[in-house]
DNA sequence: GGATGTGAATGTCTTCACAGCT
DNA sequence: AGCTGTGAAGACATTCACATCC
């Protein structure tokens, strides 16, 4: 069932895409204070990006806004909601729970916008039982069998590097359709597969990259 | 002290240096692997770039490759290395010592490369005094003291979103030049004071939006 | 008046393709 | 022969600026 026939989602990219994700957290802002509309230049001054960039993203997708005024705020929402798939639930299964993956599914923003976390695995014989706010975690070794009775939509993956590669091979089977990688291993999965890499060093170098040219400066 | 006065620091882009830190990463396996050279190539494969896209983000330094051959592994670590400012410490304070923050300093990539979490902050009493990885969880109220006493050069940020600026403006004022910041808010900082967003909502929801165009296709 | 929507211009990043070195 | 280094071309993303509409 397509929202947007008039549009192909295959040329977006993913700046927008992310900006849009951005938007939204706004949006509840401004719905919470019961705006009912805003402006490009509010959005873009809270999101870091600038008006015309703001009105370039929404109207890849049709045009919400009323000239004069603005864009109304819980309409937009519902658009970019759509737009982004998340007028639906998805079931997220968490693979390594260590601490880092402990801590990621119990952060309050995760369980928001239908991302629901219906299952843990661990290898440590010390962590399988536990209690992981709600859900007990697992042995990897009913991994494949739990995906096969009741698949997922997305793995996070906060397991061991050199394990990485084996397990997404794994999921992939299984039919997980999208993994939030926070190990060090390129990934390499089949086509309408996604992943998306989140690395804790990369970042920090890229702030030690910054810092060391600004000392350079004086 | 300016390690390559031959080319300008400002002009390289963000995604040049995330790329330069994953080839870091693989450079350290080949390191203990023992290879003595690497080809663009490999480097291109293991990190998930083109071998054009890294002989550019190299040439961008100076020519550190032998034609023929590839980059020498040892050299371009090093080299690599100054480029980012890698060669010094930095030291690290935690502010938002909940579940997440916690996770994150304990993450052993995190003392890798000399990033040193020295000190920890939270304002609920229960995790003041709490050991984390050595280090006592400190009362946010001592921040600016210790600050003052002993400046540091990056924060990171897990605080909730609405007093990320508050505390942001804080630490600026106190000398820090570099924010990690997982909170929801988009900081303003004074020129010269970098910032990077971490969001797991924008990651988690650009899945979102990959799964529910590939189920479009079908 | 005030803000959107959008072609055109600009700027940035990536890929191509090949000369040049080892 | 093999692989780097790099100008040129191409693709992509952002910004400008203004016509358009409420």
């Amino acid at each position: 069932m397509k929202y947007f026939t008039n549009c192909d989602m295959t040329k977006i990219s993913d700046s927008t895409i992310k900006r849009l994700s951005l938007y939204l957290r706004i949006l509840e802002e401004f719905r919470t204070d019961e705006r009912d509309t805003v402006s490009s230049d509010e959005l873009a001054v809270k999101s870091g990006a600038t008006s015309a960039q703001v009105r370039k993203d929404l109207s890849l997708f049709g045009s919400f806004g009323k000239r004069g005024l603005g864009y109304p705020v819980q309409e937009l929402t519902t658009r970019i909601e759509q737009i982004m798939g998340l007028q639906r639930d998805y079931r997220v299964i968490l693979i390594g729970a260590g601490k880092l993956g402990s801590a990621l599914v119990q952060y309050p923003g995760f369980s928001q916008h239908g991302f629901r976390v219906v299952a843990a695995y661990d290898t440590a014989p010390d962590r399988v039982g536990c209690d992981l706010n709600g859900i007990t975690i697992r042995s990897d070794s009913l991994l494949d069998e739990d995906l096969a009775r009741e698949p997922a939509d997305i793995a996070i993956l906060t397991t061991p590097s050199e394990v990485a590669q084996a397990i997404a091979d794994r999921i992939v089977a299984l039919g997980i359709s999208a993994i939030l990688n926070f190990t060090n291993t390129k990934l390499t999965v089949p086509d309408g597969v996604s992943v998306k890499d989140v690395n804790m060093a990369v970042e920090l170098e890229a702030l030690s990259f910054a810092i060391r040219n600004r000392k350079d400066e004086s």
